[in-house]
DNA sequence: TCGATATATGAAGGATCGTTCAAGCATTGT
DNA sequence: ACAATGCTTGAACGATCCTTCATATATCGA
């Protein structure tokens, strides 16, 4: 995050005046980034995509289906709650999660896609 | 990744074990993770955002349209043409980028949707 | 050939993240 | 009231990540 103007030189200064204007405001890149950032451990994913699968689960049902502690699955709801990503309806002691929205089905269908479209060929370009 | 029985204890051990079976591979999982983990990078989201702006651009003017300096902007590049979420065009000493496919920028309006429709409104549930 | 330019990379430092352990609260059953 | 249950939370440790600095490679111009 630095000052408007910086040392790097430039080619295209007009293009790159117009793309830094289009660019998303920086509260929705720290947004989006957190977001994204939710998605990128493998268990909050095995979570999401439990919840896709099985519609609403408590805590311990979705801690034993993704292969987590009950402790690791509390702190990883937690998270997704605070992001609404998940909403909770508590019952008694116990708490049943749910996705929040569907944009999140979308994204996941969306990224699964990606990876079988570029499945088994990594590497440098 | 703890082996497949756990001390969890369970509440609906037959829709558990039907999840558990419909989650995606532990390949696709780590997969999906890492993709989504490039996302999460307030620098990689810009530049993925001035590529869907800029069509292609070269690393200075990518560096300069997202804020970051040459060393950054070329690590986050390395990072997404790793992943082959961006491809590169070289010409003499210049490297033109682009997005590689598609996926990426729905995956991104899907994403920027998401973050509109909750925006402002974050918390515990 | 020599210097400047455009990009790439390795290493180091500090920050952030995920996991675990321990303890905490609220609810249920005896 | 007491113990057990289901879940939540805080702190601590280790791992990972991002940034920066320095250096490296390759190309272009003189």
């Amino acid at each position: 995050m630095e000052p408007d103007a910086c040392s790097v030189p430039v080619v295209d200064a007009e293009r790159v005046s117009s793309v830094r204007r289009a660019l998303p405001s920086e509260e929705t890149v720290q947004d989006l980034a957190q977001v994204f950032g939710l998605l990128a451990d493998p268990g909050r994913l095995r979570m999401m995509a439990a919840l896709l699968e099985g519609g609403e689960m408590c805590v311990c049902d979705l801690a034993a289906a993704t292969g987590q502690s009950m402790s690791g699955a509390s702190h990883a709801l937690r998270l997704l709650r605070m992001r609404r990503v998940v909403k909770v309806r508590r019952s008694g002691r116990m708490a049943y999660y749910q996705l929040a929205d569907s944009h999140v089905r979308m994204l996941f269908d969306l990224a699964i896609t990606h990876a079988r479209h570029t499945e088994g060929e990594l590497g440098d370009g």
